[in-house]
DNA sequence: CGACGGGACGC
DNA sequence: CGACGGGACGC
C-alpha cells in the first residue's frame, strides 16, 4: 500500500536515519532478554553458528551504565535469526542460569509495541500471483520451505476471480523465512501485515487506567492456546499481596474498576510477611483478569507500597509467592524471575515459543520449578566470593585437579575474567586483590597466575614479550599494569612499511575519549602487519590499516571490548570508504533489486 | 520510444 | 519484568 512506499522514500530522502540497514533485511534483528551478567562474547559464542552476526549491541543504562540485560543480535539473513530464536530461546548460554529469551526484534518504529495477534507478523507472507494460478500450484511452490499453514488466495467476492495476491502461513518462522528468502522471486513476497485486531467485547475493555496500551492486554497473555473452559478458569483468578495498610474494602475497589470482578477477599496464610497481606481477587472472566493483572502489578497502592499482583491458578498448590516465600531471598527471586520461561519454554517446540512474554515470571509455576541446574549460578551482586571459591580453591587436591586438565581450568577462568569484568571490578580487583575475600598470599598467588595464564591464552599463544613477564613469582600481576590494557598483550611486532597494500581496515571507537596515538599504535601493532593507525581530527574513532588480514582479525578479537587507558574499544571490520552515504546505499540497493 | 504495476485477508 | 547507541574516512 501507499504506507509502505512511502516509509521506503522517506527512509532514502532523510540522510539522518543512519540506522536504515538495521531491519533490513526485515525480522534479521533478535531482541534478547537475558541475565546482566551476560556479555557480548557469550553471544557471539552461542549464535554464530546461526548464521553472519552484523552486530552484537548490549544495552546499558544511559547514566549509570549498567546492564540492562537486554541485547540485540543483528544477523545478516531474516532466516538466520528466526533459526537462532527457535534453537536459543529459553536456553542457557556460558555460565549464566536464567535461561535466554529470545524474540525476532519490532522495528524501531514499533519499539516495545505488542501487537494483539504478534505471531503472524512473522509467519504469513503476502505474494503476488499470477491470476490463473489456483490454491494447489501456489501450495506446491511454497511447500518445499516448510509446513504450511494454509494458501489463501485473494478473489473477487463477486466473480470469485483471482484478484492476484495471495497469503502463505507457515507454522514455524523459520520456514516462513526461508520462504520468503528462497520462493520464486516474481511472487514478490513480503511479511503480511497483521490483520487489523477484532473488536473486543464491549464490557472489559473500558477502564480508564493506562489507556496508551489498553488495546494488548488478551493476547499479550494467550498468544499460544485456544484456551480450554479448564484452563481459562485459573487465568480468572489473581494472587495479590498489598501492604496491610489497605483493607479489604479499598483493595475490592481498586480492582473493582476493571470491570468484572466477582468479589476479592483476603487470604489467611501460614508464612506471612510482616506489613503484608494476601488476598484473592477473582474476574468471572479472564481478559479481565489478565487485565488487573498487567495494569495492577508493581502499581503503588498506596505510593511506596507496590501490588504484587498475579494469576492464582485453581488446581496448583498454595502459593509460594515472592514475598512470603521461606526460601533465602535471593534463591526465590532468581528462581521466580525465569521461572515461566524454563518451565513453559521446551527446547526446539517450535515458534509459538516465544510470545511467552506476558506469563513470564507469573504465579503458581515456581513452586515446582528450580532455575536449570548450571555449574556455577553466581548471584548478580556477588560474583565475587563464588569466584573466588571457584579458581582459588583452599584445598591442594582441588587445585592439583584443575591443573590436570588445561582446557577445563582455561574455561573456568574465561568464565571468572567475565564476570570480573561484567561487574566492573576487574580494574580495581587486579590492582588491590587484598582488599577482597581472599584469605592469604597463596590463593592471591593462585588466582594472579590463573588470570596470567588467562591472558597468554586469549592472545593464541603468542608469547608474552620479554618486559611483561612475571619477574616477580610473588605478585606476578605487579608487572603488568592493567589500567594500560585490560588483557595481555602480544610482544610488540614491527609496522608494515606506510605503502604496503592494504589488506584489511578496521574501524576504532574509543569511550569517552581515545587514548594517545602511540598507545593504538603499540597496541594494535603487536598483531603484526600494522600499517597505520589514526582517529580522525579530535574525534572519538578512527582507523588501523593492516598488510595481513589474519593480524587484523586477530587485534579485533583480542581488543575489542578491552579497556586501554581507561578508554573502552570497540574494534570492527571498516566499511569501504564511502559506503555509508546514502546515495551509493540506495545504489547498491537498486542494484540488489535487479 | 520512455519511466514505475500489481497488492491486503482465512481458519 | 524487558525495546533502541554511537561511530565513518587524515596528515
Amino acid at each position: 500500500m501507499a504506507d509502505r512506499k512511502q516509509s521506503v522514500l522517506d527512509r532514502d530522502s532523510h540522510p539522518s536515519l543512519k540506522e536504515s540497514k538495521q531491519d533490513e533485511p526485515p525480522n534479521s534483528r533478535l531482541f534478547i532478554v537475558c541475565g546482566k551478567s551476560v556479555t557480548e562474547d557469550d553471544f557471539r559464542e552461542a549464535f554464530h553458528k546461526y548464521g553472519t552476526i552484523e552486530e552484537i549491541w548490549m544495552v546499558k543504562d544511559r547514566t549509570t551504565g549498567e546492564p540492562k540485560g537486554v541485547a540485540y543480535i543483528k544477523f545478516s539473513k531474516t532466516s538466520e535469526a528466526a533459526t537462532a530464536m527457535e534453537e536459543m530461546n529459553g536456553r542457557c548460554i556460558g555460565c549464566h542460569p536464567r535461561p535466554l529469551k529470545v524474540l525476532i526484534a519490532h522495528s524501531r518504529e514499533q519499539g516495545s509495541r505488542r501487537d494483539s495477534n504478534e505471531e503472524e507478523r512473522l509467519l504469513r507472507l503476502f505474494v503476488v500471483v499470477p491470476k490463473s494460478m489456483n490454491d494447489s500450484e501456489l501450495r506446491d511452490h511454497f511447500a518445499q520451505f516448510g509446513d504450511i499453514d494454509y494458501v489463501s488466495i485473494v478473489k473477487d467476492k463477486n466473480t470469485k476471480e483471482s484478484k492476484g495476491f495471495a497469503y502463505v502461513k507457515y507454522h514455524r518462522v523459520s520456514h516462513t523465512a526461508k520462504a520468503f528468502e528462497c520462493c520464486e522471486r516474481s511472487f514478490k513476497p513480503v511479511f503480511a501485515d497483521p490483520r487489523p485486531p477484532k473488536p473486543m467485547h464491549a464490557d472489559s475493555s473500558q477502564s480508564n487506567i493506562g489507556s496508551a496500551s489498553s488495546t494488548t492486554s488478551n493476547y499479550d497473555v494467550f498468544p499460544y492456546e485456544n484456551h480450554t473452559a479448564a484452563s481459562t478458569e485459573g487465568f480468572s483468578r489473581l494472587a495479590v499481596v498489598a501492604s496491610s495498610s489497605v483493607n479489604q474494602d479499598q483493595l475490592w475497589k481498586l480492582f473493582d474498576i476493571i470491570p468484572g470482578l466477582d468479589y476479592c477477599e483476603k487470604r489467611e496464610t501460614k508464612n506471612r510477611q510482616q506489613g503484608r497481606c494476601q488476598y484473592t481477587a477473582v474476574y468471572n472472566n479472564a481478559q479481565a483478569a489478565s487485565y488487573a493483572k498487567e495494569k495492577l502489578h508493581g502499581f503503588e497502592y498506596p505510593p511506596g507500597q507496590r501490588l504484587i499482583v498475579k494469576f492464582d491458578y485453581i488446581n496448583s498448590e498454595p502459593t509460594r509467592s515472592t514475598s512470603t516465600g521461606t526460601l533465602p531471598t535471593s534463591t526465590v527471586q532468581s528462581s521466580v524471575q525465569y521461572a515461566g520461561v524454563n518451565c513453559l519454554t521446551p527446547v526446539g517446540s517450535g515458534t509459538r515459543l516465544p510470545f511467552l512474554s506476558g506469563l513470564q515470571g507469573q504465579g503458581g509455576m515456581e513452586s515446582n520449578v528450580q532455575p536449570v541446574p548450571t555449574t556455577n549460578p553466581s548471584p548478580v551482586g556477588a560474583p565475587y566470593h563464588g569466584l573466588i571459591s571457584n579458581i582459588a580453591p583452599n584445598n591442594a587436591a582441588r587445585t592439583a585437579a584443575l591443573h590436570n586438565n588445561l582446557a577445563t581450568l582455561a574455561e573456568t577462568i574465561a568464565q571468572a575474567t567475565s564476570l570480573i569484568q561484567a561487574a566492573g571490578l576487574g580494574q580495581g580487583f587486579l590492582q588491590s586483590p587484598s582488599k577482597h575475600a581472599v584469605n592469604g598470599a597463596d590463593e592471591r598467588n593462585d588466582l594472579m597466575g590463573h588470570l596470567e595464564m588467562l591472558g597468554a591464552l586469549s592472545t593464541q599463544g603468542i608469547p608474552l614479550s620479554p618486559n611483561q613477564a612475571p619477574t616477580n613469582n610473588n605478585y606476578p600481576g605487579e608487572t603488568y599494569d592493567p589500567s594500560y590494557c585490560s588483557v595481555k598483550l602480544p610482544t610488540p611486532q614491527p609496522l608494515a612499511p606506510m605503502d604496503s597494500p592494504v589488506g584489511e581496515r578496521l574501524f576504532i571507537v574509543c569511550q569517552p575519549t581515545p587514548p594517545p596515538i602511540y598507545v593504538l599504535k603499540d597496541i594494535f601493532g603487536r598483531f603484526g602487519h600494522l600499517i597505520d593507525v589514526y582517529m580522525l581530527g579530535g574525534r572519538s574513532c578512527g582507523y588501523a590499516k593492516y598488510a595481513d588480514k589474519d593480524s587484523a582479525d586477530r587485534a579485533l578479537m583480542t581488543l575489542h571490548g578491552q579497556e586501554v587507558c581507561g578508554s573502552r574499544l570497540k574494534v570492527m571490520t571498516a566499511e569501504p570508504p564511502n559506503a555509508t552515504n546514502n546515495d551509493t546505499l540506495r545504489k547498491r540497493i537498486r542494484i540488489e533489486e535487479q
